[in-house]
DNA sequence: CTGTTAGCGCCTTCAC
DNA sequence: GTGAAGGCGCTAACAG
């Protein structure tokens, strides 16, 4: 029905084989025969059969990246900085996983289906032990078939990445196929942060934590506890922190409602994010709160909204396009791994107007 | 390398063709040796070969979706919802095009070249006509080749999609393989939105439009000389307007910098979209106004971030995620076509605290 | 219900 | 520099 190769080679004269060759460019061929041949598939208007020479070629061309919400910001940014930099000929397969572990199983295997020369796999793990291990076992089978993978925004699986150069000087993580990962620092910038508001003079610090079984909300935690602990304050987990069900507005909402029905001597309150600290922000307002006069807020990520919130708002920022480029990079073999195969991106403090110090009396 | 269908079929002791009518379930098997073929499957941890099979059945369970930008809520939400209506077997594409017409036919050709079982199309399309004939031929063609073709927030192709039902009762759109179009009601939203504006008192309107060749620029446009229009009032066009150089934040506090200059009367500031807004309510913020007191801004879309933007953004709700929802359902076959192949959905007036009566007198 | 037989469209050694 | 031929892994008629 479609215009094949042979149809081509029919109407330059010359065999299917000269055709392929043309078109790959990967072989010498004289110059008036490419001409005609050229001028062959532009009045066919002849389009390649992706499948069949991905199955000739045993490769192709699609780039598998794993999201768990491209409607966030966070990942559009990520998603886009990869696609930017794999190159025009190869496609990103955009895979939204929810944050599922199941679904993010799912989508390996329609990758590996699709023999996907490279996966991105965005964003914090859940953070299970039995998940984590299917998880590696199925990117060890998919680098051992020969595509990239590359975990954005993630630590390193375990046994994956060895903890630096093996002993002989071999760094594994540099070998083609092996897997790849940039990490950021949630841990380091977490920590600033709280160092931040513990310097405006907070001490009644609340936190808007994320989903309680992944690793980023843990990392992010364990920063705060960090900052806490180094200046020898309690951390008082259990009852300033709660635990969001996702990500997003809605949890910050109900977060800070829970927190302050739970503290409501708190002067300031560390969101899981940027996009959950919005919805902090929305609670205590309706509250009758002033932000930062009452209590401050921050986030985390700094997304783009977060300059223009109201107030705009404190938070730590990821370099996420940076990241996605480097991601994307990777991805293709146009950067080498560095050593060992993981590095780690650096999380900046972004001082704004919704942290001040607190009041002088508590005001409630 | 990889294991085959026939490394399966021998050790389950059959036939290839039996493993494949158990693996795509369409054929009856007998119970038992459905139950052995899945556990060599499992044993020998086989994945299907993509390609192959493409090639074999003809088909493919790739949908491309098209988005000018991906690290764009607008489009995030839209390609999320798309991709959550498509199915667990399903892969989607996202090709950001970056709003260039040359990227956008680039990437139709490569989805071509998978024989990809769908695309989307979103956003709105460069008001040029060359690009429109070409976007058509081809998409014409894809369409052909039994890619269903969705545009979602993009006006119907000239010559594409019969207006209405043919005199015979037909309605074309409604073909199997025809071009379907989900359009926004970019002009009928903007309407309103101006007119919210005069109903509030405002005389002095400036515009801060979208890149002049673009349709959903010049649409919204439209909308807001209708509203003045209709009460009798000049539209001012080339004083009151400048065009930015793309739909962010930075053409948003240039053209109201470039706005000011011009008309320093003005009282509200018509924004392209809501984060055009948002950089046009900085700009107005550091030129010492305040908004809604001094100027008033309206913006367009009601991304998530509007409603908590300092102060919150009276804008033009459009509904993107049910309108991916339903472009996904399209692209899958699983809603049908509108009549006449082409439907609009409706945008809807959101008030908020951005917009308020101009000061009585010129504060300047 | 299951096995056999042809291709799907392209790439890639081999010869020429 | 170019052609001929085989096979990539799977599916879809046919038989049985």
């Amino acid at each position: 029905m479609a215009v094949t190769l042979a149809d081509v080679a029919a109407r330059a004269g010359v065999s299917a084989a000269t055709v392929s060759r043309v078109l790959s460019g990967n072989y010498p061929v004289a110059d008036t025969t490419r001409t005609r041949v050229l001028r062959a598939v532009d009045d066919l208007e002849y389009v390649v059969n992706g499948p069949a020479s991905a199955l000739a070629a045993a490769t192709s061309d699609l780039i598998g990246v794993l999201v768990n919400d491209i409607a966030d910001p966070f990942f559009g940014i990520i998603a886009g900085a990869v696609q930017s930099e794999i190159g025009d000929g190869k496609l990103a397969v955009v895979c939204n996983t929810g944050g599922s572990p199941e679904r993010e199983l799912t989508y390996l295997t329609l990758l590996q289906r699709q023999r996907a020369a490279a996966v991105v796999i965005t964003g914090g793990a859940v953070d299970d032990d039995a998940h984590q291990a299917a998880l590696a076992a199925r990117l060890r089978r998919l680098s051992d078939g020969g595509t990239q993978v590359v975990l954005c925004g993630r630590s390193p699986l375990p046994g994956t990445a060895p903890a630096g150069a093996t002993p002989s000087g071999r760094d594994t993580g540099a070998e083609p196929g092996g897997i790849v990962t940039l990490a950021f620092d949630n841990t380091g910038g977490a920590q600033r942060l709280t160092e931040h508001l513990l310097t405006l003079g907070h001490r009644h610090i609340g936190c808007v934590a994320g989903p309680a079984d992944r690793t980023t909300s843990r990392h992010r935690l364990e920063g705060h506890r960090r900052a806490l602990t180094a200046r020898g304050l309690p951390t008082e987990d259990e009852r300033l922190t709660v635990h969001g069900g996702a990500y997003d507005r809605a949890a910050g909402y109900d977060g800070a409602l829970e927190l302050l029905r739970r503290a409501p001597e708190l002067t300031a309150v560390l969101a899981a994010n940027d996009t959950v600290a919005l919805g902090v922000c929305a609670a205590l307002r309706d509250q009758g709160l002033r932000i930062p006069e009452d209590v401050s807020v921050a986030g985390f990520d700094d997304l783009p909204a977060s300059q223009d919130a109201g107030p705009p708002l404190s938070t730590v920022r990821l370099p996420l396009h940076s990241a996605g480029a480097r991601a994307g990079r990777l991805a293709v073999g146009r950067e080498g791994a560095p050593p060992g195969g993981v590095t780690t991106v650096r999380a900046e403090l972004i001082s704004r107007a919704s942290t001040a110090p607190p009041p002088h009396r508590p005001s409630r």
